[in-house]
DNA sequence: AGCGCATTAGACATCGGATGACTTTGAGGG
DNA sequence: CCCTCAAAGTCATCCGATGTCTAATGCGCT
């Protein structure tokens, strides 16, 4: 028993889970039930649900049942950044970081993105030019989905796992304002995104998306400028 | 009474170190005493710091104690990487994505390393020298350190906390085994990495890191092959 | 005085019963 | 057919008992 029993239970559990081919959202037997087949007691089973909750790999809602999370085992800030003290320069930071990564993964998803997808990021992309102008929170998720399902069409399982966790860092530890000029360059660089990954140009695809991180990086320097003027 | 008691009490745990201001490793009050004093069951409170645990803000220690954990945040499988099946191409993939990223970071490092940091390089590689014979984890553990203070000597904040994860992955989920030829090329590479950083040379430095990654990944097919054939 | 071993106190681990609260579902009345 | 509400299913919470592990204590031996 070189491990603690309820470590050894969420092990279990996620073994569970893989031996009964369990997606996101379905559910899984009550904790009565699944303390008797993994033979432990409840409590050591709510532990060990509830640290795999913690973690964003199960989700329990009361009177109703646990059940696989759809973000499974991508917890909000997986990469500890909420306790970075200097955000300003976490930001920019993170910045440099999709500026190294995007590119790369943009020309992966040229070469290996499926029609399907070409769709779907069709219309995000209609669906961003749509509410640009609004205020609320949703272009903020486009612009995530965005770049997200371009990290699914590299094939490339680690981006695919990482550029959403970037992007939304992004958006989560630095409110960053948008001004005319940068909404415009935006809608201009995302077509041109599309257009190279449709066509299946990975260079040029490689080259827009570093153009638009790049242009991100000057309208996010530029607003700090006129927010300190203020 | 919106949110369910357990989340209220690892919010009022967090609160509990704060306004105590606990750091890494000081010892909190044992369970009974604790629960007794945020007014809740003792399963609740074991649920609680579970979930704290499992986000490694919290360390139980079986008859010792709760303590305040050091790598503060940041958890064992921050990316969710635990629960793809096919873990050879994530190893592939983890590998193209180091590609991509360490040269830069190791171009970062060149520019902004510190003289003590050097040092601390120098020793770090010259004990994998030391160890690279044996056959324990100590060997991974070091790599895992070098490539992590290369990562903090980039000054980039979001590269410092993503090289462990991503370097730790690797030797987590494809146990990969090394031969003379390529346990020869590391320390070679090792070498001229460090070489380069305390130079000061960055684009020596990027060009160093490339070709180390990139033997690695050869050594990795050409040990799988070999792997296949017998 | 110093060292080492055994004891012991303190702390977490695990179990399972009792009761409460919440969700879902479906039967029955309109 | 729809609405209501009661019942069943499920998680939430507390609690007491017992086991296991760690670290400190203290005793005896040298």
């Amino acid at each position: 028993m070189e491990k603690p029993l309820v470590e050894r239970t969420t092990d279990s559990i996620i073994e569970f889970i893989k031996s009964k081919n369990l997606g996101s959202g379905d559910k899984l037997p009550n904790e009565y039930t699944l303390a008797e087949s993994l033979g432990v007691g409840r409590s050591t089973l709510r532990e060990a649900v509830r640290s795999l909750a913690s973690r964003n790999i199960l989700e329990v809602r009361q009177g109703s049942g646990t059940y696989v999370s759809k973000n499974m085992g991508i917890s909000d800030d997986p990469l500890g950044f909420s306790f970075v003290k200097d955000t300003l320069k976490l930001t920019e930071d993170l910045f440099y970081l999709r500026y190294v990564l995007e590119p790369e993964v943009a020309m992966l998803a040229a070469y290996r993105r499926t029609d399907q997808e070409v769709v779907y990021l069709e219309e995000i992309a209609e669906d961003i030019e749509n509410v640009i102008n609004s205020t609320d929170q949703l272009h903020f998720e486009l612009d995530i989905e965005f770049h997200s399902l371009i990290a699914k069409m590299s094939r490339n399982i680690a981006m695919n796992h990482l550029v959403p966790v970037i992007v939304q860092s992004i958006t989560l530890y630095n409110s960053y304002y948008t001004n005319e000029q940068s909404k415009v360059e935006t809608l201009q660089s995302h077509r041109e995104i599309v257009r190279a990954i449709r066509d299946g140009d990975p260079m040029q695809a490689k080259y827009a998306m570093q153009m638009h991180i790049a242009n991100n990086q000057r309208q996010l320097k530029i607003n700090r400028q006129v927010k300190q003027k203020t």
